[in-house]
DNA sequence: CGATCACTTGACGTTAACGTCAACGTAAAG
DNA sequence: CTTTACGTTGACGTTAACGTCAAGTGATCG
């Protein structure tokens, strides 16, 4: 049997590229709560899941505090009918954002491949 | 013949939904350049098309600084051939960043299906 | 002609997301 | 046993992107 794996502050920091002040910060606004050993943080796996998904979001442009509602969307454990319409209404609002998103992308990339097709014309006339 | 159509400060911030604060902090950034009519602002419809452009660039989460090398890029008349490449590589490296988060949006997408998925699932066996 | 808009500049305030010390604990290594 | 490495908690600093006054200007309306 292997002892599952953890990883020490510095590790983590290293592996995302990311300084301990980030992740520190991340747990202040209760995004991350690895365990303690004494004083001492221990990252679990699930620990460094959930920093691959603020990190996700934090590329996306989002704010931390959305962030944590996002994340804590995924692994909460509803119970009432009351709660479950809720969430999916929330679901709902994030789906249309991140659609959204979706479309300023692929007109932004759209547009970029039109300048480059203009360069590379203007670069042949030049030879 | 019809005069084109321009706008003042506060038709634009209406129409855009931002405050005229805002616009003067993008004009302050060099990311508009309205003409003056004595003191008074002008917009004329490349500056509204532009402003498009900021908040597209907002809604993805750029800074400001990123989106005006962005913008210039679009309407850069460019001379030479160091620059033609500058420019072009420039693109690529816009492109990268763009489908890195096109990739991120859709994880996301799809794991937000996976949660409404369960969440339904989770109301019919409420019912 | 005084009031009311719509607009202007200037300057200081605010919030988010960390950066950057300072000062301290602790465990292994020489 | 002291140095070194790695970790910790404050606490204040910084930057971006505006918000929020305050105080003034110019056109128009009754």
């Amino acid at each position: 049997m292997t002892t599952p794996r953890t990883w020490s502050i510095a590790e983590l920091a290293d592996e995302f590229d990311i300084t301990h002040r980030t992740l520190r910060h991340y747990e202040a606004q209760g995004l991350l709560a690895p365990e303690r050993r004494g004083q001492v943080r221990i990252y679990h796996r699930r620990d460094r899941t959930r920093l691959a998904l603020v990190l996700r979001g934090r590329r996306l442009g989002f704010a931390l505090d959305e962030i944590r509602t996002i994340i804590d969307m995924y692994d909460e454990q509803p119970g009432e009918a009351g709660q479950l319409t809720y969430l999916l209404s929330q679901i709902e609002d994030r789906r249309r954002d991140l659609e959204q998103r979706r479309r300023d992308i692929e007109d932004s990339l759209r547009e970029l491949a039109e300048v480059e097709r203009r360069c590379q014309e203007d670069l042949r006339t030049l030879n």
